[in-house]
DNA sequence: TTATTGATTAAGTGTTGACTTAATTAAGTT
DNA sequence: AACTTAATTAAGTCAACACTTAATCAATAA
């Protein structure tokens, strides 16, 4: 699953404003939500596939951390779509100075 | 439909990378890929309703264009995100100093 | 006015996604 | 060893999505 459609979820993207803040355990993500253990298991597996965030052992616990680059790529393409966007501007500004002169 | 869910389509994506670079037409849009036409528009009222595009009727011809502040949403969330994180490594490293102190 | 063109809306289908409860796995505890 | 706890995986259900073709709507052209 791409990182647009992992982040498409409310849940993933609240599980992602938690770990931004702190680590938790899995079962301390859970706490936060009314849904239920497992669906937050399956959540917590997409953001891992997608690479936004990352586990660890520890004992029979899974601390679960953000992965701040695995943003990276909505955040690039947010900027590439206003650099773009910007080009066009630049684009039409010159051509209305042309009609000036 | 929120805008995340909105850009989480890849035909959306690309549409919108389409616009930024410049106005057109709903059948140009259409043109740019091989789905019906139909489905197009289906993705067009998505991101109109997702404050993503606008459009202006000329004749009988729809012209569509971005708007730029329809991405503010998704820029803020990651913006925010990533702010998080920094105030979160902030606290770190002044927990840190203490120890050295 | 009839026909054509550009685009959307309607209706129906197959797929994907989020959730539930039950079952399983693995690590501590008694 | 038997039990409990933390978490995940399995299996099944229901809703949301993206697509298709057919039908409709609106504007121009014949």
């Amino acid at each position: 699953m791409d990182i647009f459609t992992a982040l498409s979820d409310s849940t993933r993207r609240m599980i992602v404003g938690l770990l931004a803040d702190a680590d938790q355990r899995a079962g301390d993500i859970a706490g936060h939500f009314e849904t239920s253990p497992p669906a937050i298991s399956q959540h917590l597996k997409i953001l891992r596939e997608s690479g936004v965030v990352r586990v660890e052992k520890r004992g029979r616990e899974r601390i679960y951390s953000l992965d701040p680059d695995g943003l990276a790529a909505m955040e690039a393409w947010v900027s590439e779509t206003k650099t773009l966007w910007n080009a066009r501007l630049d684009r039409l500004s010159e051509l209305l100075e042309g009609d000036e002169k």
